[in-house]
DNA sequence: TTGAAAGCGCTACCAG
DNA sequence: CTGGTAGCGCTTTCAA
């Protein structure tokens, strides 16, 4: 047709001899334009394959229609399956997404950053990396009154808006569990202690030993980097013990499947010698043999609920909000001994 | 400091009582430009955190730098995993990525193409649903010349680039591996048959067994659709045949899990029973039992190698160029019968 | 070495 | 009901 790569306006607007107003006007209904006339510009610029040039809407408004999200990593189920959430909410209010990836590294945060804003982005979903203790970039966000909200790992609480899972809940219940089925000596692998998840986990898995009365002892508590290969070598830690656990909650899938390796290549059987727990979601869990007992995330909805609570705060100041979705505890093989475990 | 959220070369230059191109040079290193002046303008933008209005640069130069991708789903880790590989070469070629989920819906593809079409990248990055199977959509990307990369589930050969695995070698690889560990009889579990990769897997196959002068029996492949649902379903429908196979090669990750399930529930053992081989990458394959042996794709070259050919493409006109990533037969336990096996 | 002005595509205001 | 025009922020001629 013609050789330029996109119709314009005022493309239309020659070919119809009128003005760009009028075709403006026209293809959005105004009612100060004539029936006839609207009949004709939408016709022409349906068969020219018209569409309006997103660039020049955001420069003229300065709404560019656009979220910026960063998380650990994409590949993690856990992340992959909030963002889906997130951009599921996020094109139904017609904004686009723009995910980045810290890579769980401060200074690739600080990057992510710099390049969502750089693309000015209307508003950020974030959820900080392990490496993360010094939240500056995090605050000059909010300096410069651009909408942000945290899930998951969060931080600078009350001054920016967040959505959580019930952790010390979560922890306090799958002790209980533990406790409820005879094991009394448990331990717990968690990821850095500055991270507030592993803190509130923490406090619910001691606050139950406290409820009943049972000794906390500190070398059952391993608390580091939260991947594949640390996982093991804490499971290995706790197994070295003198006296080791007879169960063990382990604070993500990465260091659940971990633990659950270590712990069958020791030659230990799960659950009759050590009883297993682990943060995870559905999916996998019920792969693996015997099938992971794990605290269940709502993630899809964790993101439906970063969405909307961003998307509120894009459409009036608000004051920060704090979201708990709440998880649940699902039981499968690797908790409970059956009653003939002692027999066996 | 100012009440407007962001600073623009106008603000710099009444500030700096320059003109505005001044300005304009000077960030821009232009050797035209004094050297004094180009230090004041410099130090104030920095001071005054100025970035350049990326829409306003968009509109006049009409390259936005975005790329789109179209996915089945964002979900599984074989594609957050492709995600991962283009976004870093994006990003490392100063592009940034709108991931989009067809959900494995034709209607939503078609709507996706639309979105990015209408967010105008510059190009896109796709895997076909396993519903599609018009591609009018996507030959009218051709049309209007934007550039397209397939991956994985390709289309309109010839016509566009693509990214793809060695699917038949692969199939074949497999089979031949069942066949030099005795098993006659292989299942194979396929996905709906208009899929290029389903096809070419099933060419592989039958042609180890024809190489072997193993007679092709039409009841032990099953193609459906790919969900966990429908291979267990598979599978209980090869289990039940009267002459049930040795073998079974599920097509990805899901169908492969799902057999698994179904070959241990029914009380069979694996691979002593049924020996099993799936595709998937290698992160889960090692948490189930027995360890999954597996077609590994590597997933994250696929994407690096998907955004290499758009890349290419953006910047001059080339021919369509087929990349083809190599796939790697990973044994583990679910295939090989230990020596013992039979007297067991 | 610097400034003025046009124009990218669009909207919105003011005239007619 | 329709047209003309200014302006969003930036780059890029052309003049000085």
């Amino acid at each position: 047709m013609n050789n330029k790569k996109h119709v314009s306006l005022k493309d239309l607007a020659e070919e119809l001899g009128v003005s760009v107003s009028t075709v403006s006007r026209a293809l959005k209904d105004s009612p100060e334009v004539g029936e006839e006339m609207r009949e004709r510009v939408k016709k022409l610029a349906g068969e020219w394959n018209y569409r309006p040039n997103p660039f020049a809407i955001s420069l003229l408004k300065n709404n560019p229609r656009i979220i910026g999200i960063i998380v650990p990593d994409i590949v993690t189920h856990f992340y992959s399956s909030i963002i889906s959430g997130i951009s599921d909410v996020a094109r139904k209010n017609h904004y686009s997404v723009i995910i980045t990836s810290s890579y769980e590294q401060y200074e690739l945060e600080k990057q992510c950053v710099e390049d969502l804003m750089n693309i000015r982005v209307e508003g950020i979903i974030a959820c900080i990396s392990q490496e993360t203790t010094d939240y500056a970039h995090f605050e000059s966000l909010i300096m410069q009154r651009v909408p942000l909200v945290f899930f998951d790992r969060v931080c600078l609480h009350g001054r920016c808006s967040c959505v959580v899972a019930d952790n010390a809940e979560s922890g306090k219940a799958a002790t209980e569990h533990f406790l409820h089925h005879g094991a009394k000596r448990i331990g717990f692998i968690g990821g850095a202690n500055h991270l507030d998840i592993v803190k509130q986990r923490k406090h619910g898995y001691l606050d139950a030993l406290r409820q009943y009365q049972i000794p906390i002892e500190r070398e059952l508590i391993v608390c580091e980097k939260m991947t594949y290969e640390e996982g093991r070598e804490a499971t290995r830690k706790l197994l070295a013990l003198p006296c080791p656990p007879e169960a063990i909650l382990a604070m993500n899938d990465t260091l659940a499947f971990a633990a659950m390796k270590e712990i069958k290549e020791q030659g230990l059987r799960i659950p009759q010698d050590v009883a297993l727990i682990g943060y995870t979601d559905e999916l996998h869990s019920n792969y693996v043999e015997p099938a992971l007992t794990a605290i269940t995330h709502q993630t899809y909805e964790m993101g439906v609920a970063s969405c909307n609570l961003l998307l509120q705060h894009l459409q009036k100041n608000q004051s920060p909000k704090k979201v708990v979705v709440p998880t649940r505890l699902i039981v499968r093989g690797s908790s409970v001994k059956s009653p003939f475990s002692k027999i066996e």
